[in-house]
DNA sequence: TTGAAAGCGTTACCAG
DNA sequence: CTGGTAACGCTTTCAA
């Protein structure tokens, strides 16, 4: 039989190397109010590396209340390349801090009591604001920072985070500049109107008013292509000198040059489309897309370094207070739909 | 000032109940050995609730030496629609189990030392084999199952897990019952030799060899456009005959596509492709791509079941042992690049 | 049916 | 500099 090999634990350790439990703990959490002659410190390290020794976390989180996991929580594992390179190098960055960075999908939004009957997060990463009654419950299992996405919530979740403004801003600069005079949002059906959508339109329609020109017309896209045909031609009958698109991703950009094409209509002569993301597959398009890239890379490490931050500043959880902003380095990439 | 709100803990709940802790303990753990009158029961409940109790996850697995968190490591966060949706699908019916599913995006692959500083994991779950003095790290630290992805190490890391035989199959039939004679596999550079590739392309040469026709041309293709075109140019210098390509994923398919089309090309006329994964994009390329799609909500399901059965089985981590193997469902989608 | 109490593996105070 | 030892919050055995 296979039997469990019984765990090392810290007293195996000590009498390994002939000391107290209290000295290991002393030099294998590297204390440093504590000095430890080198030869025994080495002894002791030399044991533990023997035996195998691995501290128990659980045991360390509940002797010291603090625990060393960052949990982002994703309605979906999104697909873009935006999210996994934010995703890689906030992990990274957060690791360079001693954090440990764990995403969590699930459903719309984990309920708090799902995460916090797993893991007992330092802070919690969320899309969307968490109402107040799951605030209250981070709070009580003693999570120290939970960061919704955007926007404060009526019922009190937290404020902003991730600043979209710039990419919108981008998209629609460069469409007037082209001449473009009645200028259309083609949202995402998987966004809905969460915050970060309502943010972009803002930022857009305040651009248009400062040139004069209409309100931006919005329409969401669906994702079958036969439907985008159909939903690009409508868009056009109600809205018919639409001449401009910001599209709320590349994805969406491209299923509407793809409509554009199977329309007849010529992209950018009749119709210019911008997207966001800079996709892989977007430079191959044809006509080559015209995008907002972001510096994904920067994104992450932004969003690590206000998370370690607050977590060092020892703030305590407050909804609608001390905000964080995480700005998004964007550089719009010029190439022919726009 | 904030001050930290001391946690409610179990002892509190007792007070407030007017029981003891261990039967707050028998109660609010649904221990099911040990009967609780109603009454009892549901002032203990309402005294958690009103109090807003939490359990402490780190104090439960201590004393249980029980964890319910498996976290599947991937290398980078991969952009594809499969992962996502297999991600998704494992999550949802882990959880359904009683377990969480978080994933970790590190490096080359995670220290195993890094995960269990943070975490004590169930059990983890990889995309290439660990070390065996990662294995050992895990076992010591009580990690009960550590499924690598594909293919038993030389050091003897774990064996099989989800099954690539299908899609390679389908993609080399497909072509085969098309009359192509000279088959290619365009390899992505992200993958480089891993196991999931070796096992295609074995699957690829194998169904040639059965047809009697030459081992598959194995090529690697690069992500930027102008270098994919001079790839491809090079590729049929090399092996002027190729008319089939299989293309590990709907990315590198498109790749070939847009290449072939700048060298003038005709697809399928000249030389047919088939991708694996049907991404939403795949659909509206020109020529419309044919390809292997997963059905992804089963594959994560697979895997799900897989690895609740080992833990309930209280089977323990051995290399190269009881290894286990996950079907993945797939489908072929004729449209026209094959 | 309930409760007292023993421990799970750590850390950190305080005496030696 | 070193080593007892008291928690941390929970589960579960054993007695009442």
């Amino acid at each position: 039989m296979a039997g469990v090999p019984s765990r090392v634990t810290g007293a195996d350790v000590a009498r390994a190397a002939g000391v107290s439990q209290a000295t290991v703990s002393y030099v294998l959490s590297g204390n440093t109010r504590q000095s430890i002659p080198a030869t025994t410190r080495k002894r002791i390290l030399d044991a533990a590396d023997r035996l195998g020794y691995v501290p128990h976390v659980s045991a360390r989180a509940l002797r010291t209340g603090q625990s060393s996991v960052v949990v982002l929580t994703l309605p979906v594992m999104s697909d873009s390349p935006t999210m996994s390179d934010m995703i890689e190098s906030a992990s990274a960055a957060l690791g360079r801090q001693g954090f440990t960075l764990l995403t969590y999908v699930g459903g719309e939004r984990p309920s708090a009591a799902t995460l916090l009957a797993s893991v007992a997060p330092a802070a919690v990463l969320a899309l969307r604001p968490f109402p107040a009654t799951e605030l209250a419950r981070f709070r009580g299992a003693g999570v120290r920072l939970v960061v919704p996405y955007a926007e404060t919530t009526r019922d009190g979740g937290w404020a902003d985070w991730i600043d979209w403004g710039p990419t919108a801003q981008l998209q629609v600069d460069h469409l007037i500049s082209r001449g473009r005079r009645r200028i259309g949002f083609a949202a995402s059906a998987e966004f809905g109107d969460a915050p970060v959508v309502r943010r972009r339109i803002a930022t857009i329609n305040h651009a248009l008013e400062e040139h004069g020109l209409e309100p931006v017309s919005l329409r969401t896209m669906p994702s079958d292509p036969a439907a985008i045909i159909r939903a690009l031609r409508e868009w056009r009958e109600d809205v018919p000198d639409l001449d401009g698109i910001c599209a709320h991703t590349d994805s969406i950009a491209i299923g509407v040059l793809y409509a554009a094409r199977e329309l007849g209509l010529s992209v950018p002569d009749d119709i210019g489309v911008v997207g966001a993301d800079d996709l892989p597959f977007s430079a191959m398009v044809v006509p080559a897309l015209t995008t907002v890239r972001p510096n994904n890379l920067a994104l992450g490490e932004n969003i690590a370094t206000a998370v370690v931050n607050y977590l060092r500043e020892d703030r305590t959880l407050e909804a609608g207070r001390n905000p964080i902003t995480v700005s998004r380095p964007v550089s719009l990439v010029v190439r022919q739909s726009a």
